[in-house]
Formats: structure tokens, sequence, C-alpha cells
DNA sequence: GACCAGGTGTCCG
DNA sequence: CGGACACCTGGT
């Protein structure tokens, strides 16, 4: 995977970050690819939080960015999380024999894929099992809510992620009230695996399929679920979650089966593409 | 009220 | 190993 190395980044000295030479990067489609849970939209101002880090951002043009954090938050953490420099022009070559694929990459791109913190993701993606993204969003928030911790924003009450241990708490305290339903057990038990370290995550980083091995073993966790958390937490981008949008235009345009090896580390992204283009024709 | 939404565990052949 | 089926919950 090839990235993008002439970013730069300026502190305006007023607590924003000016991030300019940017390429092929769209801040609103990159998180309105379903892909993360916890950002919301005002306008043009996104406002993006991950673990206890919270950030607005807004995209003044198409190469430029402007972000509330210090340099040394926007260069450490919120550029790698957007993925804003990695570079999918590769790709294109790769798909050029399929229309599809070709419209697809039309109109998703500027999406990247981006890189969440692992547990962050497992918890988000076995809350999102036969859930619309409203539904996720909302009850990943509750769960933030009741189990995290609270911190003011320019004005404003947001809560960090839970910790396994924070979360293990919380849902024993709360329960039924986090409206997770019979996802309840499945974060009970993949806490306690964390907690127990039974499951240490930054060691999934290594192999690809083992680490999805090891992600499916978990009680609440099968192939979809574990290659969304490899896809967007672990940074494997081979990975290829198959959800029921991805199966509907397998179904539809690939006459129900498609041979991703050809791919290689840029399946994610295809899978991405597919799910943006292919939910975009659905509606 | 039925049906569905970014699946998974369990049971059965 | 593949197919059927139940499953919490909130929205239409």
């Amino acid at each position: 995977m090839q990235t993008y190395k002439d970013l730069e980044v300026v502190d305006n000295k007023d607590g924003t970050i000016c991030i300019t030479n940017i390429h092929g990067f769209s801040l609103d489609k990159t998180l309105k690819s379903g892909q993360c849970f916890r950002y919301e939209q005002n306008g043009a101002i996104c406002t993006i939080q991950s673990e206890d880090m919270i950030t607005k951002v807004i995209q003044k043009e198409a190469d430029k960015l402007l972000m509330i954090a210090t340099k040394e938050e926007a260069i450490n953490y919120w550029i790698p999380y957007l993925n804003i420099e990695d570079n999918y022009d590769k790709l294109i070559s790769l798909i050029a024999d399929n229309e599809f694929l070709i419209e697809a990459e039309r109109f998703s791109r500027g999406i990247k894929i981006m890189k969440q913190k692992p547990w962050e993701a497992l918890v988000c993606f076995i809350i999102s099992q036969r859930n619309n993204i409203p539904k996720i969003t909302s009850t990943v928030a509750k769960l933030c809510k009741m189990c995290g911790n609270s911190f003011e924003f320019m004005g404003k009450v947001y809560y960090t992620f839970p910790t396994p241990q924070e979360l293990l708490e919380g849902l024993n305290k709360y329960g039924e009230q986090l409206s997770l339903g019979y996802r309840l057990p499945y974060l009970e038990y993949v806490a306690k695996e964390v907690i127990n370290n039974r499951l240490n995550l930054e060691d999934l980083r290594k192999e690809y399929n083992q680490a999805l091995t090891e992600l499916e073993s978990l009680y609440g966790v099968g192939p979809k679920v574990a290659n969304c958390v490899a896809l967007f937490g672990l940074g494997y981008t081979s990975a290829f979650p198959v959800d029921v949008w991805i199966q509907r235009v397998i179904d539809e345009y690939f006459n129900g089966c498609i041979d991703i090896s050809k791919y290689g580390e840029y399946a994610g992204i295809v899978q991405q593409y597919m799910f943006f283009y292919g939910k975009h024709l659905g509606k």
C-alpha cells in the first residue's frame, strides 16, 4: 500500500491545525461509509471521538482540513486515525475489468479505511450485528454515557469509550438498560477475556489469518465481525467483511460469487466501495 | 402486529 | 460442513 508523504501540518496557534496537500480524501464520505460510529455532523463541522480523544474537523477544500487539536495530536493521532495519507491509486488497475467496481470506485473515491483502535472496533461491531447504523450509533453513545467517563469539550459534555474494566462494570450495573439485547453476554465475554489477559488485541497485528481465527473463536464473534475488526481495527486491508449489503451486491452483480484473491491488500477497500455504492443503489 | 436491520450460536442431517 | 431457526430492540 502506497502513502502520500507530502502532507503539510501547520499550527495556527489558535487551537486549530491546518492540514494541506491532502490527496483523494473525503472526510464526509469516509465518515458516512459506515465504518465508524462515534461522530456527528453539524453542517460541515464533524465532531469525531475515539477512545478518550475528541476533535472537530472541517474539510475546507478537497486538499485542506481544519482541525481542533494540538499539532502533536493531529500528527500522532487524528491523521493516522482518519488514514488521510493512504493512496489507493493502484486499486484502479485491479478493478479495470469490472464495470460495477469501476462505477463503485468512481462513486466512492475519497473514502479511506480508518485505523480505529481494535478494542473499540470489536465492541462496536459486536453491537452492529442485526442493527442498522442509526441504532448502532445510538447504542454506542449510550454505552459510552453509561460506562465511560464524562468530560467537557467546547462547552459540551462528552463521554469516553469504556475500557474493558469499565465496560464490564457498566454491563453488570446497568444490564438491560443498555438495550444491547442478546449482544450483552457477548460484550461481557470479550471484556472478561481482555481483563483476564486471555485476549490481547495488540498481539493480533502480526498475521491476518491468525488474527481472524482468534477473533472468530470469541463468543459472539463470527466471520463478519471478525473481518470488520481486522479491517477497521487491526489494519488488515485484505480483510473482506461480507454483510447483507455486500452479499446483495455479490448476488446481483457478480453472479453470486466473487474471487477476492486478485485484490490482495486492496480487498478491504474494494469491499468498502461495494458497500458504499451498493447501499446508494439500494436506496 | 409483522417485518426488518451491516450476524451468530445451536441444533440437526 | 451447510442449512434452518431463534434471538433483543427500536423503527416503520
